[in-house]
DNA sequence: GCTAGCACTCTTTATTGCCGAGTGCTAAGG
DNA sequence: CCTTAGCACTCGGCAATAAAGAGTGCTAGC
């Protein structure tokens, strides 16, 4: 028996790290299974392709790579890829080109809403990939000006701004016309009672107070209330996702399954599973990335995502990244993903 | 020589138009070219094969029909599908089913941002293909109300409300900061100024003031006016579109090119051409029909788009429609756009 | 531990032959 | 003049077969 089954077979040789790099890199290339030829060469050792076999077989017990089938080269694994992104991979720095390009971008941009908008798109530019911009929950945001206007029948228009300076708007049915000195009035009492307060405590108040004392309020008050609920609820917001470039997606090979597609995009846009799957993200401070099914959800069974988090003045309130497939340009990828979350983050810093 | 000889092979029998029509229903059924013997049988006149033959051969003359190849059956082309939605066509009504579920959704809509975006929503369930809603210009839209707010740095916040109860934002990057009551000035000064003026009005005023009488005015309204403009002009807006159900495309066969459909998703993310296409429809009222390469737009080649226009109190302010395969169901979608776009003005009509 | 050689496996591609569907034409019948 | 039956012909689709190419695993020798 050699050293290496009597250490468990769970050992990897330095060399064999150095053939599976250079395999995993070679088929990032080319996307086609790599054989002990090409391989051979590949590595700059100057061995032959048996003795490359001799690791590939190592490689495959371990499970790194596998092969389709008998006659074709190795594929990477899900485990090969994990322990590349971990272990081995060398990062290669944006280009000076992506670089100017990433900074004439965040330069030109201005309201939050088309900042996170632009980097998605931004992101799916630079990869070619679909690039994912996750928006914060507005964690802290406070409550900063409630504006009620008539409409006509008996709908109101309610107008909150946040500190950050969003502007959220909804219409609210009510019983009966109001007439606009009421709702000024209403408008006055909200804003002395809520200004400045965190939004999810001015939520809270509101919702117990509608509950509990319907008597103790007089009129004016219980009105207002019931007017600033539905905007300040919607205000609050559950978080969302901009998705730029799915459709790059689809000229990847190894993805061009129509019925697969589909249901990936009608994923992207409910959303509602994409934005879990950043939820978990976002503890994690830092570059993260899942590769195949690591990610937990079936249909991006064949793809990877390289997600990182970004940050408003210290806090981390949101996540960025790529969506491509499992045969990405890692090292290409995570430095790009890196820097357009600092680069992010800079932009979001208050002056 | 025959009669239809001697009548120039432009002229189309009664029968002929019967056989016509059969083909088409039977080929948007299956999607499979028609031979002779399936048709004989579909029309019910009781025929042999061969005098099938002979009335197809005289259609395939006339340009309504090809076989794609010697011994496939006949299918319709562009110009049979032209002359069978304009001559041929009997229209099916919803069924209850559609209708009860076309009324719900309207009934449950609120603010006219959600109102087209769920309308292309519905069109694209409805039909299995997509769905697309083009948004008026806003043109008659009025001045309502105008809001200044100071941000953090030298950075201003305008909400405008206009008549139609939208509220449009834009932050406005300043040389200084201002303070709140100098803010509240400027703005009272445009509401005074501009409330219940049409926005183009109020666009062309802003331009005009701001280019000429830069001495004329005093210093505050020319500050309001330059905080206005941005956000004025954004309101006006240029026209959008909402395009519902795109993947739904995916589905049909005869759309499963890869490339093509990337470009065809692109093309819909970009809006522009689509957005001039659709603004060709306007013009004439009621139901527009492109088929195929009709619409000019290559990607459309194998696609057919259904518009029919809406509008708001007795004025035809957009356009909606599908966009599907040239072979789609005319007879259930025609009135399907119909119908939406009647329900779409009546849910839009101020009450 | 490395290498060469060899038999083996498996995919890919091309070739072939065949079936079925459908046509066009012709000639005969109402 | 319209309709029909019959017949030869064309073409796509399918399955079976063959050959080529790539790459492997194993063994024996260096």
């Amino acid at each position: 028996m050699s050293a290496k089954h009597i250490n468990g077979e769970n050992r990897i040789s330095e060399r064999a790290q150095h053939f599976l790099k250079a395999l995993i890199e070679r088929y990032i290339r080319d996307g086609q299974p790599v054989g002990s030829r090409t391989l051979a060469k590949d590595t700059g050792l100057d061995l032959s392709p048996a003795t490359v076999r001799n690791v590939m077989a190592d490689l495959e017990d371990l499970g790194f790579v596998s092969s389709p089938h008998t006659s074709a080269g190795r594929v990477p694994t899900v485990a090969g890829y994990r322990f590349f992104v971990d272990s081995l991979l060398t990062v290669r720095p944006p280009t000076d080109e992506d670089l100017a390009r990433m900074r004439w971008r965040f330069e030109q941009l201005t309201d939050s809403a088309t900042l996170l908008e632009n980097t998605s798109r931004l992101l799916s530019g630079l990869t070619h990939m679909a690039g994912v911009v996750m928006v914060p929950r507005h964690e802290r945001n406070a409550f900063r000006q409630i504006e009620l206007l008539p409409l006509s029948g008996a709908r109101v228009l309610a107008i909150l701004v946040t500190s950050e300076g969003e502007v959220h708007n909804r219409i609210i049915f009510t019983e009966r016309p109001f007439r606009p000195a009421e709702l000024e009035e209403a408008a006055n009492y909200l804003n002395q009672m809520f200004t400045g307060q965190d939004l999810r405590e001015v939520r809270k108040r509101l919702v117990e107070d509608l509950r509990q004392t319907h008597e103790r309020m007089d009129r004016l008050m219980l009105r207002a209330m019931q007017l600033a609920h539905p905007v300040v609820e919607s205000a609050e917001g559950r978080g969302d996702c901009h998705i730029a470039g799915q459709t790059n997606l689809m000229e990847f090979g190894e993805l061009a399954n129509l019925e697969r597609l589909k249901q990936l995009f009608d994923a992207f846009h409910q959303k509602r599973e994409i934005l879990h799957l950043l939820d978990r993200c976002i503890v994690a401070d830092g570059v993260q990335i899942f590769i195949g099914e690591e990610s937990g959800y079936g249909l991006l069974n064949d793809c990877s995502l390289v997600t990182a988090t970004y940050r408003i003045d210290q806090y981390v309130v949101g996540v960025l990244g790529v969506i491509g497939p499992t045969r990405m340009d890692y090292p290409r990828v995570i430095p790009l993903v890196d820097v357009t979350a600092r680069l992010l983050s800079a932009a979001l810093r208050p002056q």
